[in-house]
DNA sequence: GATGAATGAGTATTCATTCAT
DNA sequence: GATGAATGAATACTCATTCAT
C-alpha cells in the first residue's frame, strides 16, 4: 500500500506539472504515462478518468494553499500582514507565471478557472476570521465581511494573475483594499514593497 | 457579393447561438453546417478555420456592446446613470444567464473569458471619458482613472456574471463603486433598484 | 480445502447471478471480485479464466436441471405429466424472464445459447426414456424417438423463452406436441392450465 | 452521389463478408478499413457506428431473402413446393455453413440470432399467404395459421442451421411439417430429395 | 460560389491476465 | 491460500481541414 500511494503521488505530480505546462486539454494520457514510464493500465489503476486526475490535482493544490494560509494565520505578525500574506500566497508562483504567462494561455483557462473558484471558496472563511480579528483591534471597520473578503480575493485574482500589472494598478489596489475593509489610509501601504519587483 | 455577405452574417449568427448554447468546444463544424443547411465546403469558403469563426463571433458581440455604450454616453442622463448603464449592459442578458447558467458551464469558460477580456479592453476607454466628465462635474474625485475603471469592470464581472449574487453582494458592490471613483456615499445607490429583481 | 471449496461455490453463485443479470460480456472480473469482496489474484486462484468460469456456471445450472428432471421421472405421476413437468422446468424461472426479458437481451444471447444447447443435450436422453414408457403404456406411438424429443425441446425453447407467447401459441404447441409423439388429441391439453397465467 | 452510393455498397459487402467470416465482435473497424483500403474517417462518413453497420448488413440480407421469397411465390409451382422453396432459401448458403460451421461459432451467435429473428418476422406473412392458398386448394387444413407458420420456420432453423442433421431428422421434420399444416401424409415428402446430399 | 467525399492523426477507456510477495 | 500492483494490446469514435469537381 505504501508503494501504491507513493506511485500515485508521483503520477499526481507529473500530471500537475504537465497540466500547468501544456494545458489540461493538450495533455494526453499517453503523454503522462510516457513521462511516468508506466503502462496505460497502471494509470487507470490509480485514476478512474482523466477528469478525476484533474480534480485530484486541483484538490492537492488547494490543500497546500490552505495549509500555508493556516500557518500564516497562526504566526506572530500583524493582522494586515496576515491578510496580505494570504492573498499573495494564493497567486501562482512566479516561476509559473513567468514562463510565458503559461497559466493564462487559453488552453489553461479551464483549469485555472476551476482552481480560482475553489481557492476563493476555501480561503474566504479563513480570511473572514482574520478580518474579524482586525475589527476587534480597531484596525478595520466594516459589515458584510464574507462578501467583502470574496470581492477582495477576486479583485486580487483579476489584478495579479495575469502577471501584467503596473505600479498604478498596485496603488489602486492598495487604496481599494483599505476601503473594502474600512481601514485608515496607509494601513496596507506596505504591500507596495512586497509586490514591486 | 451582397448575397455572400448576407450568408456570412447568417452563419455568424448561427455559430454565435450554438457557441453560447453548447459551448465552443462542443460545437462541431458539422453541427453548424447542419443547422445552416449548407455543405462543409461552403463553410470553409467563408471562414478560414473554426477558431477564426470564434474570433469573428466575439468581434461581432463586442461591436454591438460598444455601440450600445456609445449610445448611452451620448444620451441625456446623469453621469452615474451612464456608468451604471454601461456596466449593466455588458453583462449577459438575463435570458442567457438564467438558462441554467449556460455561460458559466465549464465548456463555455474559454469563450466567456475571451469575451470578458476584450470587453474590458473595449469599454474601458469609453468609461474613462464618462468618469472624467463626472470629475469635472464634481461628482467623482480620483486619480489613475483607467486603472480604477478596469477594476470596477472586472469586479462587476466577478460579481454579476455567475448570476448568483445576494443583496449583500449588491450593497458591497455599491459601496465599493462609490469608493473606487471617490463619490459621495449614496451617489450610486440607485443601482439597488436596477439590479434587484 | 473445505473452506476453499466453499469459497469457489460462492464465487460461482455470484458469477452466475451477474452473468444472468448483466450478461456475460458485460460482467468484468472486476465486477465479480468487487461483489465477492476478494482480490483479483484470489479469483485467478480458483478459475483459470473468465471463460472457464462461464463453463462452470453453465455446468452447475445443467446439473441442477438434470436433477430436477430425474426427480420428476421417479415421481408417481402420469407419463404426459412427467414430460410436461420436465419441459417446463427447463425454462427460465418467471422471475428471470419477467424482469424485462433479461435473458433475451442481446448481451445474454451467447450464454443463453450455450445453456440451451447443453440443456437439450442433457435432457433429451432422460425424456427419451419417459417417451418409451409412454409407448409401452399405449399413450404414444412414434419412431425416431430421440429426434422427436429434441425437436419438441427446441420448439418449446422457441415458443416459451422469450416470455411473449399468446394463447394461440399455446394451442398450436399442444397440438404439435401430441402429434410429435403420436398421442391422441387431448392427451396433453392439461398444459393449457399449467402455462396460462 | 453515385460514387458515394457505390462505395457504401462496397463497404457493406466487405463488412458482411468479414462479419460472417470472423464474427461481428471479432471484426474491428480497423480490419474493415484495412480491407477496404480507406481512411477511418471515410468509414464513419458512411456509417454512424459499428452497430449501425451491422443493422444495415442484416437489412441488406433480409431484403434479398424477401425478394427471393416473393419470386418463389409468384412462380408457377405447387403450393407445397413454394413452401419448401421459401423455407430452404432462408437458410445459410452451403458455402457459408460449410466453412467450418462459421455461422454457429459462438462469436457469431449475436448476428445469427438477429438475422434469424428478423427473417422469421419478414417471411411469416409471406408464407401465411401461401398456406392460405393451400387451404383453398384443399391441400392443407388448419387454424391459427400465423402461429403455425412461425413454428415451422423456427423449427426449420433449429434443425437445419447447424448444418448437422441426420436422415432421421429430415424424416421427423417432414412428418411434423405435414402435421403442422394438416396435410395428408406424403404431401411434403419430396423434401427428402431436395435436402439430402 | 458551392459541394461533399475523403482524410488520418488523435484520444480516452477497458479488461483479462500475470506474478512477486 | 490470498493479495493487488502492473501490464499493454485492443478498440470505437471525433473532427477540423482539404480539394477536385
Amino acid at each position: 500500500m505504501r508503494k501504491g500511494e507513493r506511485r500515485k503521488q508521483d503520477l499526481l505530480a507529473i500530471a500537475y506539472r504537465m497540466f500547468i505546462t501544456q494545458g489540461y486539454e493538450n495533455t494526453s494520457i499517453d503523454d503522462i504515462i510516457a513521462e511516468a514510464g508506466i503502462a496505460k493500465g497502471t494509470y487507470y489503476y490509480y485514476f478512474a478518468s482523466k477528469e478525476q486526475t484533474l480534480e485530484e490535482v486541483i484538490g492537492m493544490m488547494i490543500e497546500k494553499e490552505a495549509e500555508t494560509a493556516k500557518k500564516i494565520i497562526l504566526s506572530e505578525i500583524s493582522v494586515p500582514q496576515k491578510i496580505v500574506g494570504i492573498v499573495t500566497s494564493i497567486h501562482p508562483a512566479p516561476e509559473e507565471t513567468s514562463i510565458e504567462g503559461v497559466l493564462m494561455k487559453p488552453e489553461n483557462i479551464l483549469m485555472h478557472d476551476k482552481i480560482k473558484r475553489k481557492l476563493v471558496e476555501t480561503v474566504t472563511p479563513l480570511l473572514v476570521e482574520v478580518v474579524k480579528e482586525g475589527i476587534k483591534e480597531g484596525i478595520f471597520s466594516c459589515d458584510n465581511i464574507p462578501e467583502r473578503v470574496r470581492m477582495m480575493l477576486m479583485l486580487s485574482n483579476d489584478v495579479f494573475d495575469e502577471g501584467k500589472y503596473s505600479d498604478k494598478d498596485i496603488e489602486v489596489f492598495i487604496d481599494l483594499t483599505e476601503k473594502i475593509l474600512g481601514a485608515k489610509q496607509g494601513t496596507m501601504s506596505f504591500i507596495r514593497d512586497l509586490i514591486r519587483r
